[in-house]
DNA sequence: TTGTGTCTTTGCGCCAGCGCAATGAACGGA
DNA sequence: TCCGTTCATTGCGCTGGCGCAAAGACACAA
């Protein structure tokens, strides 16, 4: 942890978590921030540790998992610049519920606990931000366990590429596409299946053109068939054939 | 909507919603609730309608539900009084992402969405609440979807039906366990599975003496069996024999 | 260059769970 | 009391997806 220099102040301001907050606030929230490095491949905070302090992501990547009993792993969401990390918990003071990674190296903003209870109790704007920031999540964390629960896997790996894909362009269409990396194990565990499968899946997707598939990365081609796939409504009909191909 | 007598006023202040706040306070937010019945079977808000009231349940209970574009429904939460129905959608002007039905006769307070973002301006400590409720049910939420993505069927009815016991428990373990009124379909869309598996499964746990299955109802008998199901980690292993009966 | 570790692909066997279909059981209205 | 409706059960066949195993493909270090 290092002071922060004001530079950075400057860019704090303009986070959607401070949005119509007076210079006073502002200023308060600065003199509170730390700014926190954290190298690729290490974590801000193991699922179970008591939950002390709370981030605003200024630059890299960070995976949010859970881990069953078993030992298997679930990627609950994958977080980029301006998202916030662990608001709801630190409010109540519970441990941690899953884990945070950074998969780049990450700079963010980390307060504690009690500036964090502290400076919602003064500004009721903030609490309000934070709220929104989280029905977001909440809502995307919904329409997950919908598809979970309805859709094939096929649908799910469609949907959760093109999440990734809009995440990275921030829903403007751009060609072409950014380039993916990630492994097929991420994948699977982003969409409750096996690595087998996914690999299989893109294979197949691969020979039909739709993207291009190596080592620890994707290149979609074509964003719109994928989409095709992912809405494609055919729950295993018993009496249609399997579709002519 | 009829106007809130004054003897429903006093059992408002007593919600955990409004833990912590003045006198003042309390008594704005009276005057600006208002008190709803639902009756059996009918709904608080559908899917798709714009998000225009948050409520405080009273009595009864509710069932959360989201359909998917094939018409299949999942159930997402179910809930008794003292719960919050959608506080965070009314703070983002989005549509109600999901259904609010009745399965019980329901009374509600209601506050419309100027009022509750209003009176979260005004104390903080309501939004604080309000985000602490919603935690709650995030975690759940969390937990459920990787339950979902890693146990098998058996495991995630199990869990179901425990949590189901706690949330009319208050988490006080006394038996005889309170009889659960449900269909084997409302538990399979709980449980992302299917009627048919869902019967097979009651009706075996009923031959070994777990619980009675009744139309709409089911009486659990030993808790702690489904415990032991529940936590069982047993992933089919391939070499393992079927386990001995 | 060779080795070592990690990631990927794919054939194959297998089974948990799906979904139909047919039957039975309980409820409620007239 | 009878009838229509909704809910539950269970046999049966089938398949989507799992998971092993074995073999490539690539990356990095020595």
């Amino acid at each position: 942890m290092t002071p922060t220099p004001d530079s950075d102040l400057q860019l704090l301001t303009q986070a959607a978590l401070f949005d119509g907050l007076t210079e006073a606030q502002l200023h308060t929230i600065q003199q509170h921030a730390t700014l926190v490095r954290v190298p690729r491949r290490t974590f801000f905070f193991h699922q179970g540790e008591a939950a002390t302090t709370f981030y605003l992501l200024r630059e890299g990547q960070v995976r949010l998992s859970q881990i069953n009993p078993e030992g298997k792993q679930v990627i609950i969401h994958l977080f980029g610049p301006g998202d916030v990390l662990a608001v709801i918990v630190v409010l109540s003071n519970a441990p941690y519920p899953l884990s945070a990674e950074a998969i780049t190296d990450c700079v963010a903003w980390a307060w504690n606990r009690e500036t964090a209870v502290h400076l919602m109790e003064q500004c009721p704007r903030l609490a309000i931000n934070g709220m929104d920031m989280v029905a977001g999540r909440f809502l995307e964390l919904q329409n997950r366990y919908r598809e979970l629960s309805t859709e094939r896997v096929e649908q799910r790996v469609a949907r959760a590429l093109i999440r990734l894909i809009h995440q990275r362009n921030g829903y403007q269409e751009q060609k072409p596409y950014p380039l993916l990396s990630l492994t097929r194990q991420d994948l699977a565990e982003m969409t409750g299946t096996t690595l087998y499968t996914v690999s299989r899946i893109c294979s197949s997707w691969e020979q039909q053109g739709l993207l291009e598939a190596g080592r620890e990365q994707l290149h979609i081609h074509k964003l719109e068939e994928l989409t095709t796939i992912a809405d494609d409504l055919r729950p295993s009909p018993p009496n249609f054939p399997p579709r002519p191909n």
